[in-house]
DNA sequence: GCAAAAATTTGAATCGATCCAACGAAAGTG
DNA sequence: CACTTTCGTTGGATCGATTCAAATTTTTGC
């Protein structure tokens, strides 16, 4: 009795709207994916219990079970979600993103966790069609976590060579050779490298070693071709000191102390991304070394900040947008195919950098 | 003969996993969501089915349905999504909703759409427990079409009155205030204001009809803290111009045009936010008038960007990433109740606001 | 060796919709 | 008037999982 007076607190489901307009249930669920096949006055009806039961619409959980498609698509990060709203690259990245998703009304789902049982967990949960992953740390676990889901996807930076998983990323070599050319080309002799990680969880000065056993790629092939041109130019790249940072303040800072207490410090640093290199512009100038008079700096990426910057900074520029839109587009469209796109960069000189010291 | 040959390109369910290993669905699903009270053998044996079959786990979007709780929130706008990772304002929201949706593990939803009629879906189908709305233009729409889905949401910035919809906001009018009495304290006596939107689609100078009508009424608390000032500091209220911008470069340059044609032009500007001010700096540079010693600039927002531009902006800061914060756990520890939150504000005095000309 | 208790497993019900083959009624055709 | 079309409606099947009361098996206690 008492049950029956107090009414259920259970939500109204399509079902009851049929029962209360007196018509089936597949009546009633084309009245809101099809009107126009039913009825007019039986449209009217059914719209009308609705309203009367309060009815919020059908369920999209409902509906994407049968459906099978949820529009929309994952970005997914081992970083913190606010990653993606503080960090300049992956906000030029989600930009493109973005208007490959706004053209198709697709939506986009942001898939981060703290720890790694808990990113497991929510990127087997995630309702999206896709993935596109953003392996700045811990990329091979995140690939092989994704990978699970049989889910499309495609990784952005990733730097490995597995040719079984799509990516989208800039060559490299290519990028690391035109930095170094422009320093070289500029008489600079004396280089230091602001590297970024060759695998997780170390810094410090990077052995040969290092570099042979990199997992992520793209930081040795940039190193690669930063080396392959400095020794075209006659550089003895051995006695380079290369710095792995991880790509903060702190890390960047303690490189640069590292690197400067050198009988020879350097006249050029070649920076793997300009997050390191604004922050060596900032601890350069801290101490009083002009730049680009007494020290050059080059850094890599190509993110606004970059242009705006005191001084502007001379960088290697990823068509970052693009990589982004290409990603989502990878998603979108999917043709069941495992394809790996290497787009080119592009030397964007600026102020941070000219000959070096003592040269006319 | 030939369907039966070629193997359905059907993907695997649990049922598949619990007839290959001879099991019920049941015990199949606990294998995968509560694995510690089925035997060890029995496990073992439907995970081997699983690996065999290539099972990618159980699909989320079944469980979905049974589960009711999808543990996303969404983020509505009218804007296109890159709006999210361009603009300042939005950016430090987004990290503050993030902080709380790591925090307990949710993920975040994107939702937006280019014309009305897609967001209008987009706003049915999200598959989120909940919405925080942008309300930047549009705001009572966007209010009108989530209230349907009878799902938990938030109002950010509306500045409308409606007691129905929970919002959260900073209290406009002692803003507007702050900013007004420090630069009547320096000495200004000739204002002008560029104003946000007072409603949809209008540019131009204000009359107060508009204001009486407004439906942001976010704009017209700060112009009314402004003005309220003002007038105790004896100012002619009648004979400030109010420009309504829309909050971007082109509309703010015609403001500054309109306001700098005067005969009287104004030696202290009241911009609503710090992206107009920002606009403004540029514009005046660009005229020669120096900041702040021919024009003093306030805004309103307290951007990171504000406190790094040329000059440093003086600003009325709202705590950003905290009414971000409280958004999302509302949403996130939602607990029935509509309740409408007015966070305080702080005049962070920079490089951008000085005494008027010619005082000394 | 047997009953009671504990541990596992089963299978039907459920979550909330959409799809579709079949059917009934109204309209059109010769 | 019988016969096909056309239009709308019906109700069962399905999407892929989880849940839970009941059935079964294993353990424990004496």
């Amino acid at each position: 009795m008492a049950s029956l007076t107090e009414g259920s607190r259970r939500p109204i489901r399509l079902a009851d709207i049929a029962k209360a307009a007196g018509v089936s249930h597949g009546t009633a669920s084309n009245v809101f994916s099809r009107p126009e096949i039913v009825r007019e006055e039986v449209r009217a009806r059914v719209k009308a219990a609705a309203e009367a039961l309060g009815y919020a619409g059908p369920d999209p959980k409902g509906r994407l079970l049968r459906a099978g498609k949820v529009n929309a698509i994952g970005v997914a990060t081992t970083e913190p979600l606010s990653y993606f709203f503080d960090d300049p690259f992956a906000r030029v990245m989600m930009a493109g993103i973005s208007e490959a998703c706004d053209a198709t009304g697709a939506g986009i789902a942001l898939v981060s966790a703290g720890n790694e049982e808990k990113l497991a967990w929510n990127i087997q949960s995630a309702l999206v069609d896709g993935f596109i992953l953003f392996c700045i740390e811990g990329g091979p676990r995140l690939v092989e976590l994704t990978r699970e889901r049989k889910l499309p996807f495609v990784a952005l930076e990733l730097g490995s060579q597995d040719d079984t998983v799509s990516a989208i990323g800039v060559d490299n070599v290519a990028g690391g050779r035109l930095a170094a050319r422009h320093l070289a080309e500029l008489g600079h002799r004396r280089f230091a490298v602001l590297s970024l990680a060759f695998a997780d969880d170390s810094t410090g000065l990077v052995s040969p070693e290092r570099v042979r056993t990199a997992v992520y790629t793209g930081t040795r092939d940039r190193l690669l071709g930063y080396l392959e041109e400095l020794s075209r130019f006659g550089v003895d790249t051995a006695k380079v000191p290369v710095y792995e940072t991880e790509n903060d303040e702190a890390s960047t800072k303690a490189g640069l102390e590292t690197i400067f207490a050198s009988a020879e410090p350097p006249t050029a640093i070649l920076a793997m991304s300009d997050r390191v290199a604004m922050e060596a512009l900032e601890w350069l100038n801290a101490r009083g070394i002009a730049v680009p008079r007494d020290v050059s700096v080059v850094g890599f990426d190509g993110v606004p900040e970059a242009a705006i910057c005191d001084p502007p900074l001379t960088t290697v520029a990823q068509p970052i947008a693009e990589i982004g839109r290409r990603a989502a587009r990878r998603i979108l469209d999917f043709d069941g195919t495992v394809r790996r796109e290497t787009l080119g960069v592009e030397l964007v000189v600026r102020a941070s950098s000219g000959p070096p010291p003592g040269t006319g």
